[in-house]
DNA sequence: GTGAAAGCGCTAACAA
DNA sequence: TTGTTAGCGCTTTCAC
């Protein structure tokens, strides 16, 4: 039907059987032979990878997936592709993902349900093998969705109770803890901190973690120290102008993303404000933009390359794992603190 | 095979078989339904739809794609991931392609003709309807293979000869221009231009039409003020540094990009120098965090959206107008200066 | 070690 | 308007 174009005869892509029919032998060796799922002997396999070079053959991956039920595409859902850590996050998966002959499905929720599950929707309607959920998010009713399709899973630092989900544990404790050491031999005592939308799970683990390290450094805490924002630039200067308007203001703050720490040093900017002689600012996630502030930013870093591994690997397991049993649920991810320009001892106060 | 599991039966996802039987219809009604292929009475669809949703039933995209021939997947090939500009750009992309019924398949070059020569056999593969080359590279040769295979194509600012392929021309002139006059109008004479990589052909056009706008505004030009860099924070900051190190150095400079201009706030700030007192710097895309450096980056704008709609357009048209003929060929895409903090008179020498 | 043949789930041509 | 049926390109029994 569309071999024949204004009379010109259009080359068809060439499929198992054209390999087949040049190589002279079966469809069934040719598969054989492209997959190595039997022995082949070497002079067949011979013909055959000739065959494919010459006429430039590849498989059609949709035949394929519908024969064999593997798609070999991994799916990925992020929070928001516009925050540079996701960007960094996902060419990271992507390139483990091709390496290992995967194909990547990338959808952003927006941290809005009503898009989480249009991506679901598309992630079972392409038959995803698995499914990365790095939303970080409070969609869990939704994910039992994917589960139930009995889909293989992988969530950032929430349990889900399937046979086929693992969870990756982000461990901010750490960077966490050495930022406030950082901070507190700087000599700083009043620390604030500006939290991410309280909704989403990393953002509450993180404030937690904050309070936690706070105490154990035996620092003041105040309630006013710690406010909402929502992991944006905007959010960020808006945070800060709510913590300078404090009648005790803090001479450190911890932001709980490097976007937000990068929106108070905007913010602190125009009320005149010196980072880090004024105020003294660390933010979390340690994205390629951190370097090029200015000041250049203190951070705690989480490595983006570490989470796209164990993304991938806990997702690798669930899919190629016959043997049930031996396969591993929990992966971790660390922080490490990295000191740049941001942070001073305080100038007033103290 | 699967079915059975740990003596445990495991539910098999609804086929198209099981939505028949329920709604006691043939298998065809059930495609027709759906499709809306071709009329079906308002009795059986009604049943149709009833059975798909007590089933919770959705079609199989690769069987679907086995036997139309069609993928509803549109891949995206951008240059590098990790520049802000072409995460918002997938983004819109991916709104605008979820909407109509399409997915997309992401992939990153990274200007590595052996990458994109990856990308390329992976769109094939998974039969993408059709591909928007968003690379404003130099790769053309393997574009050749893509369109050898009758994939329908949209490049930015290139015309490939293929019946398939259309063209986004991106009008960086008119934003250009309208930078040299602003600085013009500030007082400036000496404007340097940092460029990308002169490989990249939106590059090399920025490049023209930064000489053309200077020529026309009849202000002085020399060889040395124009620098070649890369188009990353690095390359930014290295640039200024070669600006700097001029004889006669310039009041003013515009960047190819916002990361090279970044990079030139940053490198400027460590050598004392204060933008824009000491110089001013503009900017081109617009992204995001161009509104939050310090000082916030007077820029030129390049419209993510407006790209993002112009592929989508092109690649649709190319898939879907039967009627061979009728279709555009060319789109444009404009640019227009955002004034913001970077740019101001010359303190000195002017 | 190799080939023949039965489908995977769906669309579209053809019949009724 | 509806149903029957032939594949789409491939993997995988099952014979040989």
């Amino acid at each position: 039907m569309a071999r024949k174009l204004a009379g010109k005869s259009v080359v068809k892509t060439p499929d198992i059987r054209a390999v087949a029919a040049l190589a002279r032998v079966s469809i069934a060796t040719v598969s054989r032979t492209i997959n190595g799922s039997s022995a082949v002997s070497e002079r067949l396999a011979k013909r055959v990878w000739q065959a494919i070079n010459q006429l430039n053959y590849f498989p059609n991956t949709h035949a394929r997936t519908l024969v064999s039920g593997r798609s070999r595409l991994f799916g990925i859902i992020v929070e928001n592709i516009t925050n540079p850590f996701f960007p960094e996050l996902i060419q990271s998966f992507e390139e483990i993902a091709v390496a290992h002959g995967y194909e990547i499905l990338v959808s952003s929720s927006n941290s809005d349900p009503a898009r989480l599950a249009t991506c679901i929707r598309r992630m079972l309607e392409r038959k995803a093998d698995g499914v990365a959920v790095l939303t970080f998010g409070e969609e869990e009713p939704l994910l039992e969705q994917l589960a139930h399709h009995h889909m293989p899973l992988v969530l950032a630092e929430f349990h889900l109770n399937s046979p086929k989900a693992s969870t990756i544990l982000l461990d901010y404790s750490t960077g966490i803890q050495a930022a406030v050491g950082h901070l507190s031999e700087l000599g700083h005592r009043k620390i604030g901190f500006l939290t991410g939308p309280r909704k989403l799970h990393s953002a509450l683990t993180r404030e937690n973690d904050f309070r936690a390290a706070i105490k154990e450094a035996a620092l003041p805490s105040h309630k006013s120290w710690i406010i909402e924002c929502d992991h944006t630039l905007k959010g960020g200067a808006a945070g800060f102008t709510q913590l300078r308007s404090l009648p005790d203001p803090v001479t450190a703050v911890i932001c709980s993303n490097d976007m937000t720490a990068i929106g108070v040093l905007r913010a602190a900017h125009f009320e005149g404000l010196r980072v880090p002689r004024d105020l003294s600012v660390i933010g979390l996630d340690d994205i390629d933009f951190a370097e090029f502030t200015l000041p250049p930013l203190t951070t705690i870093r989480l490595s983006r390359t570490d989470l796209a591994h164990a993304a991938f690997d806990a997702l690798r397991q669930q899919v190629e794992e016959q043997s049930l049993g031996a396969i591993r649920r929990e992966f971790l991810v660390t922080t490490s603190l990295v000191v740049r320009g941001s942070t001073a001892p305080p100038a007033w106060g103290g």
